[in-house]
DNA sequence: GTCTATATCGCGATAGAC
DNA sequence: GTCTATCGCGATATAGAC
């Protein structure tokens, strides 16, 4: 009611979205999302800290995370935590998108600073596991590769599921990864022993 | 000898390092750098493609990854030439210079753009030995396995080095790092199997 | 909301190396 | 002469300050 329609953030996401997915990221403008969103440049950094943000769902995903780690019960180890997590996601935000997440993909196989965002998004994956693990009592330097894995899995998985026609579910491949990661980690560390 | 002094690339380099290493990377300027290596603002620009470049020799470890994993003899398998290339590069490029590359991480802790660019460096070593390595024979889906896993215990492996007072070479946590793998590795297969 | 700093890129001119 | 590095000027977009 009122003045402004109350849901600038969407209407900026989704003029964006549109004109990133037509004209390429570099090739959009701020103000020009904003005029499309019939907002104005200022509104849009207010709403999101710069250009690439509306690509990222970064507070959610962060929330989400916590507190799959912090609701755990205490009963089921560290791995067995993650691996629910990496579950209920899978299922829940990402085989019902699959269209969006491909978007995203290609976006950021076009351009570097897109590319490099998700980079950020998946490190702090990481360490929200890693430090979500600390606080359960798991070991520092365990919970640190735990959360490296766990995003190893997770994006070599999304990759996979992404590559395929047929429409099974996310898990199913992260599951596959997980087998190639054991077999591929004894390799190094029996080369190292 | 003429109008140009010849090492302009190295003059802007190390302006650029001295500058951040004193007064932190967001606070200097791109002119500030320039001046201090007596050149223009444009020509800072035609050495590097920004100003986080100056941070990274990334052609030349892109060349020296590539080199490993070309020139590796057919007779050892994948693993073993990640190894040996992470050992040579560890005695030969990371023992010698911890100074520098613990400069490197605090600019990366403090500036979130230079962290995006070391996870973007990160990604592009992972592809170089995946692509590398198919180019080998082995199978794509282990070749990205072991680049991403090459990484991971790379990385981990650098925090670890960085963090001890001690003068232990990197290669020594880098073999820790893949025996705490093999462990995690194993527990995540289990559990999804 | 307006104003401004700073990064980044395009173009034409110039100076010296070969 | 051609080639390359440099300069100077200017334009635009992002992002932050006021």
């Amino acid at each position: 009611m009122g003045r402004w329609r109350p849901d600038a953030r969407d209407r900026l996401r989704r003029a964006a979205l549109e004109l990133f997915a037509g004209q390429g990221f570099a090739e959009t403008t701020v103000p020009e999302i904003a005029a499309r969103a019939g907002l104005t440049t200022r509104t849009f950094f207010r709403h999101f800290p710069d250009k690439r943000a509306v690509l990222f769902l970064d507070e959610e995903i962060a929330a989400v995370a916590e507190q799959f780690i912090t609701g755990a019960p205490e009963s089921i180890g560290p791995v067995a935590t993650i691996l629910n997590g990496l579950h209920s996601v899978s299922t829940e935000r990402f085989d019902p998108r699959r269209d969006d997440i491909r978007l995203l993909r290609n976006l950021a196989r076009s351009d570097e600073s897109v590319r490099e965002r998700d980079l950020r998004k998946r490190a702090m994956i990481s360490e929200i596991i890693c430090d979500g693990l600390i606080a359960r009592g798991t070991e520092p330097s365990t919970a640190a590769m735990i959360g490296e894995v766990s995003v190893v899995l997770l994006y070599l998985g999304i990759d996979d599921w992404l590559d395929r026609d047929t429409d099974e579910p996310l898990f199913d491949s992260i599951m596959a990864k997980a087998r190639d990661l054991r077999a591929v980690a004894a390799s190094f560390d029996e080369k190292v022993g």
